[in-house]
RNA sequence: GGCGCCAUAGCCAAGUGGUAAGGCAGAGCUCUGCAAAAGCUCGAUUCCCCAGUUCAAAUCUGGGUGGCGCCUCCA
């Protein structure tokens, strides 16, 4: 298989360090509910999970999840997000922490994401981030400032290697220098002194702190994964800071390469334009379900474009997907059981096709086309549904769950109504009958006259 | 000011040198009392514009135009 390396920038075939495949993926910061932008990144995470077991690769997988140290603002000098929505939301931060993680996970399920095998906090580790930065600075790559301690970027050559920004240029920006007491203006903090009032600190060698955000990373996956791993993924705004700072701290500690392979997910849009909480737009799981969207409806969404082009979410296109879903899961369906003679060469054609496209940089929606070739197949044969539910462990799709119609619990007087019109078609009192649909429709139900008698679903 | 990405039918979206996947919406037909649902058929002579390279370009090069993102937190 190939991947898109973000470090070279091209797609290189796929070598494990070892037999055992090692990841690490950025998780939440767990101080607010997740959005289908996170989300959609977590179902590139998951894809390319699954193309690499596709691929007889055994995984060892680590996700953090940050419950401390993530300051709202990069100047190094904000408040840590979840202390501000402890206080915002006057309880603790580990009971913020909790009920966000708790969520997260519910919807990694709901989207049929794999957990990864080790999920880990970063409030677990924190002997581990002090023993790690205490190591930078007995190595001379960090320094002590009134407010912390901080890593020197100018020690470090290789910084900027991953994002290809030029720190000189960039400086020429409008970039406000607000700490005078860093070296350069690209030093990030590694541990942070507290005052009195922040509620989550421990004590280290610097007095009472907390964490900087990108040291957690470096510590866990170095703690669980060892001192070079495979495939690193994540979003690609962590490109330029997040992950730029984690080779640093990390490469300068191992003095080799840390990481082999990067991976990032591409942005959702909306109309367009950004998502973000102040424009109202930044939909949760739970919003799409309220407008009658599966999570697997999303996840079609999400697999329909490639995980490097950024993707337009509009509740048209949701809609499309939607539709488009229903239908393709019907027609799969359709082969279950089905005893025509398939032609084989041609079926067996496309599943190769399919795994072509899934093993070239996990090209998901050029897969599913072949899919939809595969179940428009004329003939319907159980031969053909076990080779489309092969493709579907790769995808997650669920095709493999009978489609239910869709049915509302009917109140009393509609059940009447139904009723009703079942009498009027029996009498062949065709104006009754469809008076009793029209007046049903306004209500929001539609009915359906099938081979096996009358349905009905939501609009 | 710097860096980068993208531009394919009404919409979403593959395709990165060999003559435009797939889906949604739409149109026609079949079927059903009429519909709906389902099935079948149709749909870009063309890939933002201009020039160039090539036997051959949506795909490469150069120049435009337009949109978006990053350089502040962000998946």
């Amino acid at each position: 298989m190939r991947v898109y390396n973000t470090l070279s920038r091209e797609k290189e075939e796929f070598q494990p360090l070892e037999d055992i495949v090692r990841i690490y993926s950025c998780g939440p910061t767990v101080y607010q509910y997740a959005h289908i932008g996170n989300m959609r990144t977590y179902v590139f995470m998951d894809l390319l999970r699954k193309v690499l077991q596709f691929n007889n690769y055994n995984l060892k997988h680590v996700m953090n999840i940050t419950d401390v140290g993530h300051l709202v603002s990069d100047m190094d000098d904000g408040e840590d997000k979840l202390n501000k929505s402890a206080r915002l939301q006057q309880k603790s931060p580990y009971e913020i922490a909790k009920f966000y993680t708790e969520v997260f996970m519910s919807d990694l399920q709901a989207l049929h994401i794999q957990t990864p095998e080790i999920i880990v906090y970063a409030t677990d580790h924190i002997t581990e981030m002090i023993a790690f930065v205490e190591d930078l600075v007995n190595r001379g790559v960090a320094y002590e400032t009134s407010d912390g301690i901080y890593f020197d970027s100018a020690k470090f050559e290789g910084y900027g290697k991953l994002s290809r920004l030029d720190l000189e240029e960039q400086q020429a920006g409008a970039r406000v220098a607000v700490n005078t007491e860093k070296h350069n203006p690209a030093d990030f903090a590694l541990w942070k002194k507290a005052p009195p009032e922040h509620i989550m600190q421990w004590p280290s060698p610097w007095g009472q702190g907390f964490p900087g955000w990108h040291i957690e990373c470096s510590t866990m996956a170095e703690k669980y994964l060892g001192d070079a791993f495979d495939i690193h993924t994540g979003g690609v705004d962590h490109i330029p800071v997040h992950h730029e700072n984690e080779i640093a701290q990390s490469e300068s500690r191992l003095g080799h390469q840390w990481v082999k392979y990067w991976m990032h997910g591409e942005f959702m849009m909306v109309n367009g334009g950004k998502m973000s909480k102040s424009l109202g737009n930044a939909y949760r799981l739970a919003d799409l379900q309220e407008r009658g969207f599966s999570p697997l409806h999303f996840r079609y969404f999400c697999l329909n474009a490639h995980y490097r082009n950024k993707l337009n979410f509009t509740w048209d296109a949701m809609a499309g997907a939607k539709t488009s879903y229903d239908r393709l899961h019907a027609a799969v369906f359709a082969h279950k059981n089905g005893t025509d003679e398939a032609c084989h060469t041609e079926a067996d054609l496309l599943r190769t096709q399919f795994a072509e496209a899934v093993n070239d940089d996990l090209n998901a929606p050029k897969a599913l086309g072949f899919l939809w070739n595969m179940a428009r197949l004329p003939a319907k044969s159980q031969y053909i549904y076990d080779l489309i539910l092969a493709c579907d462990s790769i995808l997650s799709l669920g095709l493999e769950a009978t489609p239910v119609v869709e049915t509302v619990s009917l109140e009393a007087d509609v059940e009447a109504m139904v009723e009703a019109r079942r009498v009027a078609r029996a009498n062949k009192d065709w104006a009754a009958s469809d008076r009793i649909r029209d007046e049903l429709k306004a209500q929001g139900i539609l009915i359906e006259d099938t081979a096996q008698g009358m349905k009905w679903r939501k609009a």
